[in-house]
DNA sequence: CATAATTGTATCCTTAAGCAACATATTATC
DNA sequence: GATAATATGTTGCTTAAGGATACAATTATG
């Protein structure tokens, strides 16, 4: 939690804020001029040719390549304007998740645009807390060289756990942790000092997805993970709404009823064991995967189509009792278990609004296009937001 | 919802965000030394002092007299420091509730204390908008004299009604209203300019009941409004947190299960109006009083006592499953309703533990203890939070 | 009573934004 | 094609506002 009162502004921070804030607006709108930003910020022209100037003097924003800007006509009469851009390799910011099965590291730009993203098997709950850090610190940075290394300006870490505010974690049963300093565990795993971050991976993976947005949705967004278990995560304009003690958004274990719930949670009903489970037990086949359930539901046999009825019911239910709540104006769908989602929207859409009063209005749901916005991409993220903000210790540093 | 774009400052916008802290430090503390104030603003003693010039020039801000002062002794060495404190009847703001079965408006000061209460008996369904406009602003403004209306800084208005982000309502069930342009109606009824708001009274309830907090409570705060209908607010950090749509908190339609609410809305089964109709029902007696069942409930008689613990079950079930979105940290039971709370706090504290998971903290609950902090005094305190914010036309008017 | 501590104010300094003017580059128009 | 119109980026000057320092005033401490 932030701090309540109203910070004071001085001189230096006038500008340290407008810097933050020309940042922000390029990497939201990707080019601008200088005279683009002084109308976006509302500042005089000469204002803005300031910021700019010791933004490049620091090396993070530079004027695009001539020769590659393509030659386009202007529509408008003048001068045109010199673009600007971020520069994308002046930084870079790690997110790396620690999953049940396998780590996974993601590298991002200052763009947030990926610059890879690596994955390796991994047994979580049969390692410790400190082999999976020593694992996850070897596959992010084993290969970056120091000088790289040194340009790195945080590192964020998912798992599949319920941590407090202060960042440690309060349990983690999928892996069989409890009461880790996940943060300092890693701070003294690492031979230099960066800004850390951990953060639940349903609430990793919204931060991500919401970060493809541009620009930034306003409004309540609900984004649901739907694999073993059933986590989400909740961004308001664009931040993580966290809860009283980081656990906003546990929706897994919400009480569903109608006819076929019968005192289960959300998890036990929606989640990928159950659906499989049911589908082999109606088959017959004990090897049956998720994509031949899928694909039976797409044939229409009337067994999967049954479950996924279900499916569509309960997580109608549960979406409905959050919109309650939250009052969401669009929720994302994402996991594998969401591909299920597009067989079944109408359905789905059908039980909500069933389920829900007349004059309510109803989020928009939608699926999660792009699977490589993962825990991992979304870790990676939260430091970009971070240094995009007034926390970025940009400023603390040269003080 | 605000701007995503952090707004460039410049210098006299940073006058302007200090002036805003410096009476928001005072508002909380009451009384400070021009250098404790600018201890906590993280200021110099001089640019301190020169803001509370400026706000002294305002009338805003005055030193506390001296004689009243009570010639204290002082703890530490050196010399005291003028206190200083807000010059209360410096502006006002107003606050109405339009109800189903009266209108209430409240009076604030600078501190946001109640100067006066009125309240009069308003048959709501039976009359239409305009009327209850017209008796509103009757009831607030006909004693005031013309000059001290100049000093009215704004008037909110709270109605039980569902409205959207514009202000606009979009149904008022228990009123009977549909698409109203409350705030243009108000407006168009007074022979003054001056800022205007409307909230939903659950909402308003919220507000005004977490404005009684000093320091503001940081964290997720649920406020329940229990009376013929169930209601409520959500608090972050002292910030009302309004949904997508301006209907987060909606609980009162929320889906109860288990043993005795068989498909029920919370509504449905905590309200007033079943609570009464039930222990009728049971003690045969017609015009028994909701007094009656609390009485009853006291002396431990068997057949209100059964209702009182099915209440507080179906109150746990939906405390517990709105948590699992939410994670408020506290929550806060109002309304008449709310009474029956001391009396089965154990048993509702023992249902919500049984309904949560082991390791999910569970919120700290309790009653709103100040009955006229009700939706009228949060109406007026929305517009002295926002005179207290940078949206305060403070600013506008002299530029 | 001397000293330390603290407050409020006055003076000077620094930072950074606004303003106006100007050179520059492009489109629109006759 | 020449000229006007329009928008951009830069430069020099002005202004607002916080910071630093010094100093008088006032209290506690030994």
């Amino acid at each position: 939690m932030k701090e309540l009162t109203l910070l004071a502004s001085s001189p230096r921070k006038i500008r340290q804020t407008n810097e933050i804030a020309a940042l922000r607006a390029l990497h939201r709108a990707d080019r601008l001029s200088r005279a683009d930003l002084a109308r976006i910020l509302n500042l005089n022209r000469s204002s803005s040719g300031h910021i700019i100037a010791e933004l490049t003097a620091a090396g993070l924003v530079r004027e695009v390549n001539e020769e590659k800007a393509a030659r386009q006509t202007y529509s408008r009469a003048g001068r045109p304007g010199v673009m600007l851009e971020l520069v994308p390799d002046a930084v870079f910011f790690l997110g790396i998740e620690i999953g049940v099965e396998h780590i996974t590291a993601t590298e991002i730009d200052l763009r947030a645009a990926i610059i890879r993203t690596r994955s390796e098997p991994f047994d979580g709950p049969a390692h410790g807390v400190e082999e999976a850090v020593r694992h996850a610190i070897a596959l992010a940075c084993s290969d970056l060289s120091p000088d790289r290394l040194e340009r790195c300006e945080g590192i964020g870490i998912s798992t599949p756990s319920q941590l407090n505010l202060n960042g440690t974690i309060h349990s983690a049963p999928l892996l069989g942790w409890k009461n880790v300093n996940l943060i300092e565990l890693v701070r003294q795993s690492l031979p230099f000092q960066i800004p850390l971050m951990v953060e639940n991976d349903a609430n990793a993976f919204a931060i991500g997805a919401g970060y493809g947005d541009r620009p930034i949705h306003a409004g309540v967004t609900l984004f649901v993970v739907m694999e073993s278990g059933v986590g989400s995560g909740i961004l308001v304009d664009g931040i993580l709404f966290r809860g009283g003690h980081g656990l906003a958004g546990e929706i897994g274990h919400m009480q569903v009823e109608g006819a076929p719930a019968k005192g289960r949670n959300l998890e036990q009903i929606v989640g990928l064991t159950n659906i499989l489970s049911e589908y082999r037990t109606v088959t017959g086949r004990r090897e049956a995967t998720f994509e031949d359930f899928l694909a039976d539901v797409r044939d229409r046999v009337p067994e999967a189509v049954s479950i996924a009825e279900n499916w569509a019911k309960a997580l109608a239910y549960a979406l409905v009792q959050t919109c309650r709540v939250i009052d969401a104006d669009r929720i994302v769908l994402g996991g594998s278990v969401a591909q299920l989602y597009p067989l079944v929207a109408a359905r789905l859409a059908a039980h909500m609004q069933a389920a829900q009063d007349m004059n309510f209005p109803l989020p928009n749901v939608q699926l999660n296009a792009e699977a490589n916005f993962g825990p991992a991409f979304g870790a990676a993220c939260m430091l970009h937001q971070r240094y995009l903000s007034l926390e970025s210790n940009r400023f603390s540093e040269e003080d």
